[in-house]
DNA sequence: GTGTATTGGTGTTTCGTTTCACTGAAACGA
DNA sequence: TCGTTTCAGTGAAACGAAACACCAATACAC
């Protein structure tokens, strides 16, 4: 094997000015020493291409400038675009940042959590899929966390931006109310459903006083995951008339099963998504939809960490609101 | 500010066993310690919630189990498709992952690759978009890498996933000319031209074997990038009368110019995308694209680095053939 | 009973950087 | 000329884990 060049040291630059490696690290930040001494040091610095290793910076302690974005599942085209979004604006700010993704997996989401921290992050973003497990009180405490929708357990948190959950279910269902529909599937994200989660309260007490017949579907977040529940809704004797879907990931994989059964949309079923992704506006029939300003949520989450960095106070909340994009996947009910 | 719980250190366990932290390091690794002491060590680990420290561990050289992703541009669907591949192939390896986005930048591919190995990633996958600049040799030379398609000047690989963009342009142009089409735009995801990039020349010289008029049009990678660079070419009075995009993110962007125009697809102008996207069979109309198995792809990829870290010999290369996908957005040329 | 492995440890150095505590020399005001 | 700052720089410790070089005690072969 050949013998593989090392990258450049502090000590080898130590080494070249005849300074000593104190001087050569202050030198680097421009602090302390002489004009003279800096310029020197840069020259060399600059000739062997040295550039400080963060790892030993960071054993250290002090900042990385490197934020952790913790993602429920990059399987899910609404999390895709959020972290493109979060990462664009983060190096806005000069930082850098390293996703990780939990696959779908709640019970995963703390343990990569953690091992972002212990990369010596300087801060987190979570977005969550469905709930959250474990404990975070320990980890947040460490280090500085932002929520992007969605709470976690035990967790302190820098800084939350939170959706209107309650307010988006309600334009969903007078939308659909609205067009006579009463039969509504709700496809949820979530694995299992869980009673007192915002949305499902939301749905529950919604249907009720708009006097619909709200079903919960547990399903999955991404499009393959979710095709096949929603066939098996779509399946049934008593098909619904509108579905729902929590997600637009999901909707896609139900129009995906409309296609299947050759159901037409919105003539035979309503379909009706929760993100607004980009291309909810191309598909056929064009999806009605609920967007949640992506880059407003993206610049909320990075500026309360940034601001919680900067030590700066202040109260780190904010709701996004949502608004309903109606398309032409929702019509009038059949019969 | 309240005090911190720092995270335990193998110090902390080493106090608390009354054994040296040389011991407790063995122990925790289950060697030349008795058993008696490994599990004496386990138990008061688990009770602190001890896991060893990455960045310490990695200073000091040696695995990290984390590889690094360096992705072109997350904005891209075909590229946020493969981070959720690689993410999962790597995880089946027991192998964490962490993504960096380029944003559509090529020069800074460079310097976010070296900052990943710099974190002492185990190896990197390196997806760029377009034509990466700089020299990767010295950072190749320290770090395993593996290429997916594109190649990255001076780099001694670990392996590489290459697409035979000929096969593919090929079969794009022997479709559309088998429709009739003569005037055809290429948008290309690079932003400038280069004349002996292989879909170039392959564009160049299959156009001319076939007697096409195809123009090679600079783009941008994204779907909003694309559309105005649509636009321009669709209010042309010398329309062409196909659009192949090298991307179905761009061709999302031109489908919207179309449609903000009036035109129809097929029936005024046929689009042709490049990755098949998931959601391709279900935009207006169906996107005839070329599919390049993502999931083979991953799995190449991710099997040649894993094989390379093994030590395994053998031959790190392989070819990803392209298959058309006919759908409705190709038809037969108007006139 | 002597020489040699083996077992189960310990002390110390290493990785690259930052920073605290310190020092010799020059500068400066009175 | 004295006493105090400031300047420019040095040495050493620290961060957490790993590993090399030891060492004492026991086991074992001959």
């Amino acid at each position: 094997m050949a013998s593989v060049p090392k990258r450049p040291t502090i000590k080898q630059i130590a080494e070249e000015t005849g300074l000593s490696v104190t001087a050569v690290s202050y030198a680097l930040r421009g602090e302390r020493v002489s004009p003279a001494t800096i310029e020197r040091v840069q020259a060399v610095a600059d000739r062997l291409g040295y550039t400080a290793d963060p790892v030993a910076r960071a054993l250290r302690g002090g900042r990385t400038g490197t934020i952790g974005l913790l993602v429920g599942s990059l399987a899910d085209f609404w999390q895709q675009t959020l972290a493109h979004a979060v990462q664009r604006e983060l190096r806005g700010h000069g930082l850098h940042t390293i996703v990780a993704d939990a696959d779908g997996d709640p019970a995963e989401e703390l343990e990569l959590a953690a091992r972002l921290a212990a990369q010596r992050v300087d801060g987190l973003l979570v977005a969550p899929i469905g709930p959250a497990g474990g404990d975070w009180t320990k980890l947040t405490a460490r280090t500085p966390t932002v929520t992007i929708s969605g709470r976690l357990p035990g967790a302190e948190l820098a800084g939350e931006v939170a959706f209107d959950q309650t307010a988006g279910v309600g334009e969903v269902l007078r939308h659909l109310s609205a067009l006579g529909h009463r039969r509504i599937a709700v496809l949820s994200w979530a694995v299992t459903t869980s009673p007192d989660r915002p949305t499902e309260r939301a749905v529950r007490e919604q249907s009720a006083a708009l006097g619909l017949d709200c079903e919960l579907v547990p399903c999955a977040y991404s499009l393959d995951g979710s095709r096949p529940l929603a066939l098996e809704v779509l399946e049934r004797p008593d098909r619904p008339t509108a579905l729902f879907c929590l997600s637009d990931s999901i909707a896609y994989g139900a129009l995906h099963g409309c296609r299947e059964l050759g159901l037409s949309v919105p003539g035979d079923i309503s379909l009706v998504g929760f993100d607004d992704h980009p291309l909810s506006r191309l598909i056929a029939p064009p999806l009605t939809s609920v967007n949640w300003s992506i880059d407003r949520t993206a610049r909320a989450a990075v500026g309360f960490l940034v601001d919680h960095l900067a030590g700066e106070p202040g109260e780190r909340r904010t709701v996004i609101a949502p608004s309903l994009v109606v398309r032409d996947s929702s019509g009038p009910a059949p019969g």
